[in-house]
This record gives C-alpha cells, sequence and structure tokens, in this order.
DNA sequence: AATTTACTTTATAATTAGTCTAAAGTAGAA
DNA sequence: TTCTACTTTAGACTAATTATAAAGTAAATT
C-alpha cells in the first residue's frame, strides 16, 4: 500500500490525512501479519522504527478514531491497560494471564452454540470471548 | 446467614474474621441476589449502609482475598476498572457499554460450540464472554 | 494565492484506578 | 498476659488515560 491509498482511506472515512495519522497507518497497516500493540507500544514503534516522535495524547486520539472508522479493534481484558488488535475480522483470544501475551482464535474455531436475548430495549453490538490460559506448571 | 457463620468461613478459609472482613462478608452475601460491584461502588456501601469507613487499600486486599478464595468472581471488561462479582456459579454477560451496566446471562442460555485447543504448553483457566450491548436507539 | 475556519497536534497538567509503605492495631498462639 | 504474625490505615506513589489551551495545518473560501 502506498501513503497516497491511505490518505484516501482516511479521507473517505473523514478523517484529515495528517502526518500522524498517515504514519500510524503505515505502521499498522503495511505489514504481513495483523498484531496486537498497546499505546504504549505503538508510540515507542513509531519513535524507532519511522523515526517519528508523536505525542501520547495523538496516539491515544487516532487510535480512538481508528477504532471508531473500523480500521482496529480495542480488545477487552481484565487488564489495566487496553490492547489494540490490527486485526478486524470476527474472532476471539486467548490470553496468557501471566505473560500479558494475546493469540488470535480463529473465527473457525470457537462459536456460540446459542446467543441469548439481550435485555429489552438493548441490541447486541458485538461478542468477546477470552480464554485465559497459564502454562502448565511442570 | 449470622455473624459467626462469615467467622467460620473466614476461619475456614485461613483469612483471620477481623471486623472490616466480617462487616464486608455481611454487605456482600446477606443479601437477597447477587451483585457486581466496584472497589469504588463497595467502599461507599460500607460507608453509607454499615457506617464503617473501610481504608480503600482494605477494600482491595480483601477483595483480592476473598476472589483468591473464591468468595467472589473478577469480571474482564474493557473498561478501565474492575467489576466484581458475588455470583461465583459459572456464567457470562451482558455489558451496557454506554452505561455500564452488567447484566448476568444464566449459564445455561450460552454455551461454546467448539473450544479450541489451546497453544502448546498453556492450558486453559477460564473463559469470559461478554455481549457488548447498547438502548436501542428509537 | 491569501485568508479564514475548523480540525489536529502538542506538551503538560489533571485525573483515576490501583499498589506500596511504614507505622499502628489486632487476632490468636504461647 | 505477652508475643508474633497478620491486618489495617493514611498517604505517597505509579501508570494509564483524559483534559486543556496554545500552536499548527488541511481544506474551504475569498
Amino acid at each position: 500500500m502506498k501513503n497516497q491509498d491511505f490518505i484516501n482511506k482516511l479521507r473517505n472515512s473523514g478523517l484529515r490525512p495528517t502526518k500522524q495519522r498517515i504514519k500510524i497507518c503505515e505502521a499498522l497497516f503495511n505489514t504481513e501479519k495483523t498484531f496486537h500493540f498497546t499505546v504504549n507500544d505503538l508510540a515507542k514503534m513509531m519513535q524507532k522504527n519511522f523515526n517519528e516522535k508523536i505525542s501520547l495524547a495523538t496516539v491515544y486520539n487516532t487510535l480512538h478514531a481508528f477504532k471508531k472508522k473500523g480500521y482496529v479493534k480495542e480488545i477487552s481484558l481484565g487488564n489495566d491497560k487496553s490492547y489494540f488488535d490490527t486485526n478486524i475480522s470476527s474472532h476471539h483470544h486467548f490470553f496468557d494471564t501471566k505473560t500479558n501475551e494475546l493469540i488470535d482464535i480463529d473465527s473457525s474455531k470457537v462459536e456460540l452454540k446459542n446467543i441469548p436475548n439481550p435485555p429489552k430495549g438493548k441490541s447486541i453490538k458485538d461478542i468477546d470471548i477470552v480464554i485465559n490460559v497459564e502454562n502448565d506448571s511442570q
């Protein structure tokens, strides 16, 4: 993907293509595989791999904007910090509660048997399944 | 349940029955229905309904101790604060992302079709299913 | 092209959940 | 009763995140 593609992508969804947003797009979407990261991970990555010092507040802003536009997903864990995922397809996660490692579960590998009716007046937005794992104590 | 029962319960699981712990037991387990709460909720509740000013640190300590003993469950949400649940049976939750309201799902109402094998060397501790809901926009 | 406007970024301050600490208190054993 | 280990406490501290207000910039307007 070229820069111009990211510029179009941003513009098409109503986000101004600023230098920072384009760079973050590169970092997130010019990759072979999807990946998980925290806000801090991304801020550091921008500095190290992209020589781009972006204010933390901007990284938060951008990620929340990208999340709203569906470019990334936020992952719900019982953790103090929040994780983002560039894999936006419907899928769930293993979470290693000791190492804080997140691992994708292929969506075909897990499915709900019967989805209960939501409380009256409410409708389902999405479903998060987290399978907490731990290293076998040998 | 009488105070003495809580004292026994605590002692049996190796926790000293201190005044604070007994009071918290009363607040959590002398209820008709199970319920969800945050650490802050509980601290305020102790003060208001039980006239018992308990240091926040103690509330944290106590809840973590109770969690380790299986008296309460901690619920993983994509939220910044953590929720506890006096319903310790295996069950999952609706979560209203707008109001932060948590609603139990009867465990019989939802089930995984096939649980994927955990990554090599790891084993499953538990599974959290959160169904995010929102009020219908009418 | 210059001007204007609204949206963005930035550094920093503020907020918030949660943990740590060290001193004072207390349950239970001796 | 005394001692010891476990608890509680207030308050300092940490880390994640949000708010703020000024400076910068994209894009619309002239």
